[in-house]
DNA sequence: TACTTGGTAGAGCGATCGTTCTAAAGACTG
DNA sequence: CAGTCTTTAGAACGATCGCTCTACCAAGTA
C-alpha cells in the first residue's frame, strides 16, 4: 500500500482519494447502516482500506472526532442531494414530492439500506457524547434551512417557512425509517404527496 | 434477594413486579435511550435489579429474545399513550394535536432521552437481525392501525384513513428525534400543528 | 423425609472493543 | 546525500462484550 498524497482537489470527479477521505466516507456509510455503538474502527479502517494507524493519525480524538467529520460528510452530501431534488420544479410541492421520491428509490437500490444519515448516531449518543450531538443538530437545521429557503423563495413569508421546513423534514425523516423497516417505498411515497398537499393548503 | 413469584396479575396497579417483568421495562428503557449494541445484558440485569443468570433464565436466546420482548411491550405501551391522547377529543385533528403535545411533555421531563421506543433498535439492526425487524415492523403497524381507526370513525374512507396514519406517524417519528437533537418542544409542537391542518384541509 | 421444579447467584470463557505504541517507509527540503 | 516530516503498518493492552456453566436456594409434592 504506497503513500497516497492527498493533493489536489479532494472533491475532483473520479480523483483517487486521500486516506482521510476515505475513512470519513467509509465511516460515514456505516454509522448510517449499523449506528455508532455497532460499528467499530477496525471494520471502518479495513472497509476504507487504510490500517489503523492512518484512522488514529488523522483522528487522534478517535472514534468520537471520527463520528463528528462522518456526521459533517453526510450533512454536505445530503444537503446535496435535498437541493438537487428541490431544483427540479419551482413549485414547492412538486418539489418536496420529488424530493420524497428520490429518497425511497435511492433506499430501495440500497436494499433499504441507506436511509437518513445521522438518525441512529444521534439517537445512540444523545445526552451522552455533545461533541456529536451537535454535528448532528447542525446538520439537521442545516437541511431545514435549505428547504426554508425554497418555500421562501415560492412567497411564503418567514414563520411560515420555517415551520414548513421543520415539519416537512421531520415527516421525511420519519418515513425514511417506516420505509425501511417496512421494506418498501410506499411509506415515503405517501408522505411525499401528503406534505405536497399540506403545503398547496396555505392559508 | 428472595424468591418472587410471578403470580396475580403482572398488570396490577401498583403491584410488585416479577423478575421477569422488570427486566424486559429496563431493557426497553435502555434500547429506547440507548440503542441496541449500545445496550449490554449486565446493564440491564442491573438496571432491573436482577442477576445475569435470571436473565438468561427467562430469554435463553439471549439478547436477541430479550430484544424482541421489550419492543413488544414497548408497543403495547406507546399505543395505550397514543389511543389515551386521541380519546382526548373527537375532532381528529385536535387530537393528533393533543398527541403531539402530550409526547413533547413526556419528552422534555424525560430530559429529552425518551423518545420513540423502537427507532434506535429499529435502525441498528435493519437487515442484519430479522426477529427484531420484525418485532418493530409490528410495533409501527400497530400505532398506525390505531390512528387509522381514529380517522375512520371520523369519517374519512379506508384509503385515506390509513395515507394518513401513516404520514402522520410517520412526522410525530420524525419530529421526535428532531426536537430530541435540538432539546426543544418546538419542532414536536409545530409538527403536531401542521398535522392538524393537514388533517383539516381534506379535499 | 426425599425428590423435583423454578429461579437466583456470579465466576469465568473466548472474542472483540477502542486505544496506544514502536518501527519504518515514502516524500520533500537542504 | 543527509535530515525532517508525514503517513503507514500492525502487535499488543486492558476493558468490556454476550454467553455458558455450576452451585445453590426456596417452594411444592409425594
Amino acid at each position: 500500500m504506497k503513500t497516497q498524497p492527498q493533493g489536489a482537489s479532494a472533491s475532483a470527479e473520479g480523483a483517487v482519494l486521500g486516506t482521510r477521505e476515505r475513512v470519513v466516507r467509509a465511516a460515514s456509510r456505516l454509522f448510517q447502516r449499523r449506528g455508532y455503538e455497532g460499528t467499530g474502527i477496525k471494520l471502518i479502517a479495513q472497509e476504507a482500506e487504510a490500517t489503523l494507524g492512518s484512522v488514529y493519525h488523522f483522528f487522534p480524538g478517535g472514534k468520537e472526532e471520527l463520528a463528528v467529520a462522518a456526521i459533517q460528510h453526510a450533512d454536505r452530501e445530503f444537503a446535496e442531494m435535498l437541493n438537487a431534488g428541490l431544483a427540479r420544479s419551482d413549485d414547492p410541492a412538486v418539489a418536496v414530492e420529488e424530493c420524497a421520491r428520490a429518497l425511497a428509490s435511492a433506499l430501495r437500490e440500497s436494499d433499504w439500506a441507506d436511509g437518513c444519515p445521522v438518525t441512529a448516531t444521534a439517537l445512540e449518543t444523545l445526552g451522552r457524547t455533545p461533541s456529536i450531538q451537535q454535528a448532528c443538530l447542525e446538520a439537521l437545521r442545516n437541511w431545514q434551512d435549505v428547504l426554508a429557503a425554497k418555500f421562501l423563495a415560492s412567497g411564503f413569508d418567514g414563520q411560515e417557512a420555517r415551520e414548513l421546513a421543520c415539519t416537512v423534514l421531520s415527516a421525511l425523516e420519519g418515513a425514511e425509517v417506516t420505509s425501511q423497516v417496512f421494506r418498501s417505498e410506499e411509506p415515503l411515497l405517501t408522505t411525499g404527496r401528503r406534505m405536497a398537499q399540506l403545503i398547496d393548503s396555505r392559508t
